[in-house]
DNA sequence: GGTCGATGTGGTCTCGAGGCCATATCCGAG
DNA sequence: CTCGGATATGGCCTCGAGACCACATCGACC
């Protein structure tokens, strides 16, 4: 590889001079910038970014950790933090924190990264302070509930987009609903296990020990939804309603619903969370609840730039709303049995 | 942020002994030792990356770049690479090409990674010539035939996969064949679309104008197969099967038909390519082919592992086999209606 | 004709860590 | 007692690019 200092030799000035001409700055006579130019050509040189960086103590580099890259409900919002972070000169590379989660912080922590990116904090919370990362390095998070730390982060409230889904099926006559979904729900205060509970206890629904199915954390994929569901069925058949924590294990469910001849919705109404693509071009069509997750993506690196830019950390929360989406995988009045006492 | 000189004052030694506490080398009295371990915990120390790269021209990192993050076949290959690439004390970030490729590229050129892995090479040649990156970084390729490029690569062969799925349609009885692909299908010698034209051919099938629909080139998304298909469903009806040229395709293909009246498989058969976990997970489950994912990761990595190890690029070619995978969405004879003159 | 500002170029220190080489001490063998 | 090797530590140059500062030169203007 070419370093400045080839070029200037053969273009017959100084590394200074060499600099000037690719950062275009200073004065620089048209001839030599020319024969600069046709140096760097000749010689295929490419100035080295660690050098660089080094130097200028910033990369223009952001990290973004997503704890699956299975989950298509994060795609979109990268998509959304890639676009933000383009236009405004950053690229920036993903993670997935499927195996190795230390490695990763650890690679954040050396300078490797202007900001970091957080979607979901949770898992990583098990490993390092997030607080403590946050001093360090400007850092966003996305969460599905308020999070009270002071770290600047953008959220939604799942709690309570679950509880419109269970009341949407109390309301459509269903009364034994299981939820669907992973164990940190239970820990946590705001999470979407929370609204399921509120949600039945204000409608004066028993939830039995069967109805909580929760799967491990870092598995939220179709196939644990179908497997989960596929055992539950063996067991009992006595439910007419499942909301899963979101799409995918309600995909999941769906299908080991049909395996196990169970029809949906008419014998079971699946409800999940995240409205990804596959949510509306399966067969049944999935009732959800729709994130704006491309404006997730934007806010996430403007929040980036904003403690760059204005190098103070504004402790700030911004929420955003979701909507519930009514499709096929849900119908009202399925639980006649009851009704008709059969 | 502390540096090692910050460690070596309040230590009262010298750089050199940081250095070789931290990197475990040469000879440090035990008692020194304690002391400059407890200096860097006290000023919580983290050596920088950059600058131990730039001394080391070697960052332990590679960079993987894909066409799009939102197709899942990309997923799986993606773990396999990130297993083995830690496995080996590398990290990697992933890059995803939708939007700008330059900056990209830029950024792998400039030094900032010790190899580079791209997933389907075809999006990248258009930017920049792979041989020409390929001899200024360890590269390793994914692509779905055999190339001629001296850049080592990983390969399957997606027409034979595809002359598989179009004979087995023929041998249970269809005739119109839909092919639904991307446009560069047209381009490449050994595509899919080339398996397609090839076997139908030797059927003496005829390829009629309507049955080749193809989408641009990026855009294999779920969306664009509903899309694409939806409207090929309200032009003409006459046909009973599709092979799609990757899974994605073919879920949106099979919603758009479903949408449009025509039951899969008892009207129209579908199959797909690249067995992505949905496939197996919808209802219908999809008819496919089996590419072994996981281990054209692993592989891919091995490869640029090889190349930094012993300073020269074998010019390596690996292919790895396919198997087709029935399913639900395809079943024997539907084209029941041209037997009985209908 | 001297001064000042614009134009143009090079020298050199710097960022932070690696590591070679010089140096110093100590201990045991001869 | 001396020499040599093991042990232990520091000095300083290096990686490659940024950028400040010094130093030219030139033209214009008083």
């Amino acid at each position: 590889m070419a370093t400045r200092m080839d070029v200037a030799k053969l273009a017959g000035v100084s590394p200074s001079t060499v600099s000037r001409v690719i950062n275009d700055s200073g004065y620089v006579a048209a001839e030599v910038r020319e024969r600069v130019l046709k140096a760097i050509r000749d010689l295929d040189y490419i100035p080295n970014r660690m050098a660089r960086s080094l130097k200028m103590k910033e990369c223009r580099q952001f990290a973004c950790v997503i704890p699956s890259i299975s989950n298509p409900f994060y795609h979109e919002i990268v998509m959304g933090i890639e676009e933000t972070a383009l236009q405004n000169g950053y690229t920036f590379s993903l993670y997935n924190m499927g195996s190795e989660k230390r490695e990763y912080f650890k690679l954040v922590l050396e300078g490797f990264y202007d900001g970091l990116i957080f979607l979901s904090p949770f898992e990583v919370a098990q490993v390092l302070s997030l607080e403590e990362i946050s001093r360090k390095i400007p850092t966003a998070l996305y969460c599905d509930h308020r999070i009270s730390y002071v770290v600047p982060h953008v959220y939604v409230n799942l709690k309570l987009a679950m509880k419109r889904n269970v009341e949407a099926l109390i309301q459509q006559g269903h009364r034994r609903i299981i939820y669907l979904g992973q164990e940190w729900d239970l820990q946590l205060e705001g999470s979407r296990y929370q609204g399921y509970i509120e949600s039945m206890a204000d409608a004066g629904l028993e939830v039995l020990p069967d109805m909580t199915q929760l799967v491990p954390n870092l598995l939220d994929t179709l196939m644990v939804g179908y497997e989960r569901t596929k055992s539950l069925a063996a067991v009992t058949r006595d439910f007419t309603a499942i909301v899963a924590s979101n799409d995918l294990l309600a995909v999941g469910a769906i299908r080991a619903l049909v395996e196990s001849g169970m029809r949906v919705p008419s014998d079971v109404s699946v409800t999940g969370i995240d409205d990804v693509e596959i949510a509306r071009l399966m067969t049944p069509t999935l009732t959800t609840t729709r994130i704006p997750k491309r404006e997730i993506g934007n806010t996430l690196v403007m929040m980036l730039l904003d403690q760059i830019r204005n190098e103070h950390t504004a402790n700030s929360s911004i929420e955003f709303s979701t909507e519930i989406i009514f499709r096929e995988s849900t119908s009202y009045h399925p639980d006649k049995r009851e009704d008709t006492g059969v």
